[in-house]
DNA sequence: GCTCACCGAGCGGAACTCGATCATGGAAAT
DNA sequence: ATTTCCATGATCGAGTTCCGCTCGGTGAGC
């Protein structure tokens, strides 16, 4: 579902994430070196030859420690994907507390920088596009709930923006296009294709502008 | 890929298919009812889950039969894909020849409505976003080629739009924004969330009026 | 009757388990 | 305050199970 988790209709879920909750400082440290692990594994052969060997190894630990931590080889990959949400959300945030933006484009400018950032920068970003295949039961996360909401709220205090449903739906298409096109700059081009991260931020800019703010262009 | 076979940038690549072509008939029949189960199959347990066993059974076959005609089991499930992209293809090829489109989105809109109207009655459809995760090294169809390009083609001969590069890349992103926004629409929905089958109908629509047509909404 | 098609036991490897072993850090003893 | 001690967290890796895939033998088509 990749950004939908962020702006997207469906909840962000926690997920049952490990097995065991981490206690001592050690496991912790664990646990991220098995993800780092995993994101350079996914980069170099993809998520279907991704083995529990080969992040068990990378991260030199032993298998055991590996189901230790998560149930079966998705839920690694689940997490690794929760983890690079994570990332992203706080970049953003962190962007947005830095170089306030002047209006609402601004704030999603910031957003696709971020995304195309990361993607260039950190390991096994592409994670990001992992589809949840089997339909995992999708329970509501009833603190984050959903970041649509969060983002709609953030739009309509920030800049002035009519809120309500509407403008959540069109948030969710305007991420799920923005989603795709910049998926699709990267798809052959490790460091992203410019012509479609350019049009990505004009499809975006134009769709939102046309409801909700001024055509610039 | 999904969609982007048909009018992206990828090209369209008919594979290794099978290891065996089949010559008798009875074999025909078994391989496409091997795709048949395959494809109820992935509705069911989903991409990952999907064993050999379970399409060999559920075709009333045995594995090594499975074997006979595809190497492993993605190419099975590659091979799916392909077909329902044929299936796909020749659904718009039809349409467009018994209700001849006014204009150039008269005959985009008919692609829009065949994708949905195959998604909802065609098992296993979803198969379309099936991403070839490992990165198969991609060869040209010299006969297919691009896609877009002879969407393009089509355009520019049937309804005078200005063809080129351009317009083959405003056709890629058209077609990666409306695949992402109708996968949203029915991933949580069988039969489609309407709302986002018209919103994609809208977005395309403006995108591609945006530059070579007049704005109707 | 020659080839195509099919079968399914069997092989190899990857996912995953589990009891043995080591490390940690807080509490008790000094 | 320091040391000892030990309950429990953490790790390991051989072993089990399951699944992808092979291959030699049997049956069906033309």
């Amino acid at each position: 579902m990749s950004l939908s988790d962020l702006f997207g209709g469906d909840p962000f879920v926690p997920a049952q994430q490990a097995r065991t909750e981490p206690i001592q400082q050690r496991s912790t440290a664990r646990l991220s070196g098995l993800l780092d692990a995993a994101a350079v594994v996914v980069d170099e052969v993809g998520f279907d030859r991704i083995t529990t060997a080969m992040v068990a190894e990378r991260a030199g630990a032993s298998i055991g420690t590996v189901y230790r931590y998560y149930p079966d080889r998705v839920a690694v990959l689940q997490a690794l994907r929760e983890r690079a949400v994570l990332r992203f959300r706080s970049r953003v945030a962190e962007q947005l507390k830095t170089n306030a933006p002047q209006g609402w484009w601004e704030a999603v400018d910031v957003a696709i920088t971020a995304f195309v950032d990361l993607y260039r920068s950190e390991p096994g970003f592409r994670i990001m596009h992992f589809d949840d295949r089997q339909g995992v039961p999708v329970v509501v996360d009833p603190d984050t709930g959903y970041f649509a909401r969060r983002v709609a709220g953030m739009l309509v205090e920030e800049f002035g923006l009519e809120g309500g449903d509407e403008l959540i739906f069109r948030l969710e298409v305007a991420v799920e296009m923005g989603d795709s096109i910049l998926s699709r700059a990267f798809r052959s081009d490790p460091q992203g294709d410019e012509r479609f991260i350019e049009e990505c931020r004009v499809v975006t800019h134009d769709y939102l502008a046309g409801y909700y703010g001024p055509s610039v262009r």
